[in-house]
RNA sequence: GCUAGCCUAGCUCAAUGGCAGAGCAUCCCGUUCGUAACGGGAAGGUUAUGGGUUCGACUCCCAUGGCUAGCUCCA
């Protein structure tokens, strides 16, 4: 049986060898299978243009139709880059490879240095397609070459490549951005304030209030206290803190104000340790939970930046909790805990947990680091989710938890995360009072659950594809009035909503019914009511919902306990 | 930041060196309407910004800003 990977290579073969006849001065760099499909990176004359691509998808129907033999040779390496003599990105490979023996493989005229394994003949592809051109570096470093990448796909079956493809127009339709605008959610003046600086409109506000008191009530339910830091804090602050050392480049630039540097924050938790050190804390006092939805700025370079995503001013959903190393492995159960129970209601069940353990660089001592690993992991595995274990992948200054949620179309975020830091409590010398009196270091923990409130809004817009469930829409009812003689009985039943907390609106206009109703459908409300001369008779509305052909002729009562129920996140 | 492409009315897009235009949205008038696009009219522009080439530039060239897709990075 196939695998889709060596089809998929082999496929990047095939467009190798395309590029090769058709522009013959190019260079070859590397072409593996990746998630989606594959690529190929060349060295080249002149950028691939989009008429380009469909040149090459041309000449790879001829390879394929040809239904050339993939065969498999073994070289030494000196007759390896005899073989591979005027391509000097596979010489530099070829160098670096331990084993003297160098498997190629060669279909037709072309041949190319590669571990395998590849199909039996090119004409096993039918159903491929050739996706962008763009630069990439060799080797992924900015330092290098800039190379010519052509991404492509390829499946098994026409229904696989269809499918991939709608999934592709569908990520299109929902993207943030341009149902930002269509919802008038956001917007971003690029121009006149700034890149990556993000303008809440009052229906995108509205949603982010509702997010934020939902956050705020699951805080204190979980036994969270709120602080407030301001946005910006002397230089010094960040020298002791280490960020000016470490983090300086994502920092802005100082200002000055009275021959003192300050720095806008990059991020919440020097000021939440100036808050500890207020006054001397007791073991009974820990732990303490601070959570703040601070909004912080850190220079992204211009080529980064895009949409909500990846913002140069954003609020976290922070919170740092100072606590015992006897009370770690519970605080770090709580927050995971509290953190699915938050995405749950968002309407997210995927979760992926990556666990982060000691780098080649690291501060304190190995024991409190193999502690504070097992603590996380523990509690990782008391609560059932499927993790993977990225061995020195975490920050010099702690072990950490990742939750990756996956959205309805698969794709998957990373927003929450919890690390301990063994670093900060020193650099500020943070301390608690023990029972016999003396002076211990508490450990703290950062975490956020949704990451930043902009990058979650993204999200949540491409979730639900801008139709946001009752309890987060903007408006949950639009009233239209028949004719303007239902006026005042539509006044009355929006008082009425409004009065029981529903966020309602009524589009009386001087248009069509139809008119309206199509304005308001757009708008992905949940609810329109419509009421005319024979709901006003009955007292009564006649209830579409979203995304629903039949209309229902309900009692105002019931349709407010309908929208009640409705009202809370679901888990 | 780098590579490539792009920037025309609020939005989506025409106009390939010779008079800047359409649809939607907006405003006005008409229509008073029963479940997704009513009719008519008006207004809207220093063609991203600054320079250059040319008798003449939305169009060609240069610089700057910004966007898009990647690279790198990441909440």
């Amino acid at each position: 049986m196939l695998d889709l990977e060596t089809f998929r290579h082999s496929t990047s073969h095939i467009m190798a060898d395309a590029v090769k006849q058709l522009f013959p001065a190019s260079k070859l760099a590397i072409g593996p299978a990746i998630e989606d499909g594959f690529y190929y990176d060349f060295d080249t004359e002149k950028p691939f243009f989009q008429d380009d691509l469909i040149k090459i998808e041309q000449k790879m129907a001829e390879i394929i139709k040809e239904n050339l033999p993939f065969e498999r040779t073994e070289y030494s390496h000196q007759k390896a880059e005899d073989v591979m003599k005027d391509e000097p990105y596979k010489i530099e490979l070829i160098r670096e490879l331990p084993d003297d023996k160098v498997t190629f493989y060669k279909h037709g005229d072309f041949i190319d240095m590669c571990r395998g394994p590849h199909i039996e003949r090119t004409g096993l592809v039918k159903h491929y397609k050739l996706l962008s051109a763009t630069g990439a570096y060799w080797r992924g470093s900015e330092k290098n070459k800039m190379l010519q990448r052509i991404y492509g796909t390829a499946f098994f079956t026409k229904e696989e490549l269809d499918a991939f493809l709608a999934h592709r127009e569908e990520v299109k339709k929902r993207d943030h951005r341009i149902l930002g605008e269509d919802l008038d959610l956001f917007s971003i003046h690029q121009e006149e304030a700034g890149p990556g600086l993000i303008y809440w409109h009052p229906k995108g506000a509205t949603i982010r209030q509702l997010i934020e008191d939902f956050w705020k009530s699951e805080h204190r339910k979980s036994g969270y206290q709120f602080i407030y830091s301001p946005h910006i804090a002397k230089i010094n602050l960040w020298k002791t803190s280490g960020h000016w050392d470490f983090y300086k480049e994502y920092m802005f630039s100082p200002m000055d104000i009275e021959g003192q540097n300050y720095i806008l924050k990059p991020m919440n938790c020097p000021g939440h340790i100036l808050v500890y050190k207020t006054r001397v804390r007791s073991y009974r006092d820990l732990p303490l939970r601070w959570a703040e939805l601070g909004t912080v700025y850190r220079y992204e370079r211009s080529g980064v930046i895009q949409g909500l995503l990846r913002v140069r001013g954003f609020t976290q959903d922070d919170a740092h909790i100072f606590c015992r190393i006897d009370q770690l492995h519970k605080e770090i159960m709580d927050v995971i805990k509290l953190a699915i129970h938050i995405f749950r209601s968002f309407g997210f069940s995927d979760f992926k947990i990556r666990l982060s353990t000691r780098p080649a660089h690291y501060v304190g001592t190995i024991e409190r680091w193999d502690m504070a690993t097992d603590a996380l992991r523990q509690a990782v595995e008391s609560l059932n989710i499927p993790y993977e274990t990225a061995q020195g992948e975490a920050v010099f200054y702690g072990p950490k938890a990742d939750i990756d949620i996956r959205d309805c179309l698969g794709r998957a975020w990373q927003c929450f995360t919890v690390q301990v830091d063994f670093n900060l409590p020193e650099r500020f010398d943070l301390y608690y009072s023990a029972k016999d009196g003396t002076r211990h270091r508490p450990i703290m923990l950062h975490r956020a659950l949704m990451g930043s409130l902009e990058r979650f809004f993204a999200i949540l817009i491409e979730h639900y594809a801008g139709a946001f469930p009752s309890w987060l829409a903007p408006t949950q009812a639009i009233i239209l009035p028949v004719t303007p003689e239902q006026i005042e009985y539509a006044k009355k039943t929006y008082s009425e909503l409004l009065s029981k907390g529903i966020r309602a609106e009524i589009d009386s206009r001087d248009e069509r019914l139809s008119e309206r109703i199509k304005d308001a459908s757009l708008s992905k409300c949940p609810y329109i009511l419509v009421v005319g001369e024979k709901e006003e008779k009955e007292q009564t509305i006649a209830l579409r919902q979203r995304a629903k052909k039949d209309i229902t002729t309900i009692s105002l009562d019931d349709f407010i306990k309908l929208i009640k129920q409705e009202n809370n996140p679901k888990d």
